[in-house]
DNA sequence: TTCAAAGGCTGATAAATATCAGTGTTTGTC
DNA sequence: GACAAACACTGATATTTATCAGCCTTTGAA
């Protein structure tokens, strides 16, 4: 059994216990599990596309991945980024719709791959599989309008000091304490934030200058974190 | 009996019909009918306010609403607009969140109040409230991510143009086939587009100038729609 | 190790957008 | 009908942000 030969069985896996599986019964998890692809992404390689169908959804077994979509002038903007246990390309799967974003891994990612069939079997027996999902969907989507938002309202200055404070909740921070546990380039972290690579690029060093943040190379420690609350403008 | 007051009976609501509870046996809609209130709002008055709590949801009988997000400086976005059959309120209320919008009506409204308590029976006994409400989460996630994306990537005049289809799309036009069968104060519609009014004013009569709309004080005709879609980029 | 390519950075400039100020117009109220 | 308040509009200007060009640094492959 691939999964097997993989090591991973979902009735031990830890994020099955807090996604959109936590409540199912034995029966269920074997039956899941046997049902399951392991799937393995190396850095910058792509999951899905944008405007394709899906056939199943993802979940994050360890990893990190970005939820992206594509300007007509062919720019990125980041929509959403995964970690461990987040579930990703459902939203598509169950409107019976094309995706809406692309996704890619920032890093060494390995995944579940459920497969549509399975996932409606798994529903038809398991009312707490919609219970979730309407967790996950109600989530996914006030994070959508606050940044919505925000981008409407906030400067880039503001919205790059939230993404920094977003990235250290979402991925959290090294031993350190200070070092943000991710590393995006420059121009992804700017597409993350929604403006030019090069604005980004000079905020950080503002940033830098006003000792809020320091940085080296693509590690970026965050130094004064009250200063970034304060420049995001989020305690009003 | 409130509800046979006002003449309005769940059971033959053409709105439930195709809504959140589409599916149900005529005991419920007995029950629904019981539970349920009649709200009615003026132009202008507020259905709820961001960062309060909810205590039911809301069904537009017949109406038009904004919801939106107010910054920091007290500016207004519009992250959504209501039309008849739409559920409204329910993001908070299923997460048991507070309100992340807030919502007023645009025009004389009538919707009905659907209690929290009254809600968890019926869904306790139809699974169909679940799925319908995933596809409502689903559907406004999707709507909310293109939105955010063109909000980072494409300029104030695109965004106009993709508004004003987006209004017609939503809320149709008027006998000529032409006119925009919603009003709204340029304000609004900048708070829409996210932009400033000046700003918006201006692309507007940059669009009237250019034949593809025109413009009657608050009326506003879309003459050339094919020109809308390509000033909107929306054909790559 | 070397080289090319990609990524990071900075300054100068251009373009987009917001803000400010002022005027006319509409709307609703008394 | 008169009036005040809100709204619509326009021009001038300021600010923000993007773009362009150039250079330096890092990275990865040969």
């Amino acid at each position: 059994m691939e999964s097997d030969v993989c090591g991973y069985n979902c009735k031990t896996c830890p994020n099955c216990k807090i996604s959109l599986f936590s409540d199912l019964e034995d029966d269920d998890f074997d039956f899941l599990n046997m049902e399951k692809n392991m799937v393995q992404l190396h850095k910058g390689q792509v999951l899905f596309l944008q405007d394709t169908k899906p056939h199943g959804l993802y979940c994050v077994k360890k990893g990190k991945l970005k939820v992206f979509r594509r300007g007509s002038e062919g720019k990125e903007h980041i929509v959403r980024l995964a970690n461990d246990a987040d579930v990703i390309g459902y939203r598509a799967l169950i409107s019976n719709d094309k995706y809406n974003c692309g996704a890619a891994a920032l890093e060494e990612t390995v995944l579940c791959y459920v497969p549509r069939q399975a996932l409606e079997k798994l529903m038809e027996r398991n009312i707490s599989i919609y219970k979730k999902m309407i967790q996950l969907l109600a989530g996914d989507l006030k994070e959508a309008e606050s940044k919505m938002s925000d981008l409407a309202q906030k400067p880039v200055r503001e919205r790059a000091a939230e993404t920094l404070l977003m990235l250290k909740h979402k991925y959290g921070v090294l031993e350190d304490g200070q070092t943000l546990n991710v590393t995006l380039s420059r121009e992804e972290m700017a597409n993350l934030v929604g403006t030019a690579t090069e604005s980004f690029i000079r905020i950080l060093s503002e940033f830098r200058k006003d000792g809020i943040i320091d940085v080296d190379h693509k590690k970026i420690k965050i130094i004064d974190e009250e200063g970034l609350y304060l420049t995001a403008h989020l305690y009003d």
